[in-house]
DNA sequence: CGAGCGAACTGGTATTGACCAGTCGTTCAC
DNA sequence: GTGAACGACTGGTCAATACCAGTTCGCTCG
């Protein structure tokens, strides 16, 4: 099974070939792959190299290794879908906030937990909201869970001086979220960036997001403008379990 | 160094010990780190746990090794910051499409190379254009690449009943791009979808876009809408080179 | 009959040792 | 002086072996 004269190192060729039985089917999603032990007797290299060509495929995200049980090969992932299509006034007044929104149409139970810290604000903070390094910036952070299992990471910054005696100030910001209550305190919302990029996570993401190794996390930061710049909020999410849908106009 | 009755195993406690040092800075961002012999003798544990730490923090995105030479802290990534806002029917006009509408707001250099079949459509891609499975489809297959390195693969299909004749059969389709061919045809764009993932790549994709071992790619399926689906634009960028910018209206 | 213990599996960690394969500086021959 | 060759580094691959730790299931004992 492994030509030892290819010059391809034996590893990669096991690799190779169980990427080959996954994609051909002989290994389904969610069922497991011989042992180790056994791996070692069927390709007839040690066991090192049998766990070097594990390793590279699930890093790749193709397998899941639980200590005890065996090596699985990753179940299709659930597609959750959460539309984040919409930052519409309608869909504001309508829930609690966009993340509430995407909760209703993807017909599962939120629930977040907030933070709420002042700091100066950094460079770039300051930067994008148009504000003095060590201005004071309102700092909510957050933990969206979806069915219990956290799905984001959040962190939002406003300048202290609009959010000063708001809601916003709060754990609690109210109906319609943050946004609304920026509305009523004056500043009308008219458009909204979005910066997506990814990365793999930190080990600290990792454990909160409670990701397997091989799944990088989607990076968005989002800035929201009224006139001048008004929020900066950084996310971070599981890329096996959200993907985000965007509407563009065509002109 | 290393405590070998606390619990954590020692390749962890390695990792999180240089982890620690690059962010500290005594391991600056482009240099080496000590080679694996020397980690060896300063740490007191063998060879292969030094490299499960390093694997570790390769995997983390934080290293980066090079054969003969070292292995070196991961240098900031290059912001390309190539702006892909835009699907304007200003910009298709001045550009001769989508990507090179942001060369030209990146300053790079672009480069295409393009490859064209046609084929039955597969049962998702029926799905998304409102096909019978197996009707013919037309399959554009482009390597995008600035300054000559590659950093997005596209495969974009379209019904071959509405490109037949057209342009967009042909290699070079011509001033504005695809979507000029379309709307000349009086298929007139609405407007797009596009939804936003990420994955780590296949080795294959790896490859291509010479991707560093710990970088993911990020996912974009864009569907163009002319009353109905017209065409549907698989996309994988380097996460590493690439930052999608979206931008959202309020209302 | 049921609860619990232990054997036999699983993957996880770690060692020692060896050799291959790039890179680069130095040295020696021309 | 210059260029080729060598040596001393670097990381990459692979083996054989040992023991730890979590999981599962069957057998035994109450």
């Amino acid at each position: 099974m492994i030509d030892k004269t290819s010059g391809v190192p034996a590893y990669r060729q096991v690799a190779t070939d169980i990427r080959a039985k996954i994609e051909s089917g002989e290994y389904a999603p969610g069922a497991p792959i011989p042992s180790e032990r056994t791996l070692v007797d069927q390709y007839g290299v040690s066991r090192p190299t049998i766990r070097d060509a594990i390793a590279l495929l699930r890093q790749e995200g193709a397998l899941i290794a639980e200590h005890g049980r065996g090596v699985f090969v990753r179940p299709r992932a659930t597609v959750q879908r959460l539309s984040r299509s919409r930052l519409s006034r309608d869909a504001r007044t309508a829930n609690r906030g966009a993340f509430l929104g995407d909760a209703s149409a993807g017909g599962f139970t939120p629930s977040t937990t907030v933070k709420i810290r002042f700091e100066p604000a950094d460079e770039r903070t300051a930067d994008l909201l148009g504000l003095d390094a060590g201005e004071e910036v309102t700092v909510r952070d957050r933990v969206m869970r979806a069915d219990g299992l956290a799905v984001m990471l959040a962190v939002s910054r406003l300048p202290r001086s609009i959010t000063r005696g708001t809601a916003i100030e709060e754990v609690n910001t109210g109906p319609g979220g943050a946004y609304a209550r920026l509305e009523e305190n004056g500043h009308t919302l008219t458009h909204f960036e979005e910066i997506v990029s990814a990365r793999m996570p930190t080990p600290e993401e990792a454990s909160i997001l409670q990701l397997s190794s091989g799944v990088p996390v989607v990076r968005v930061t989002r800035v929201a403008y009224a006139g001048r710049a008004v929020e900066v909020n950084d996310m971070t999410l599981a890329s096996d379990r959200y993907e985000l849908i965007y509407h563009i106009p065509a002109d």
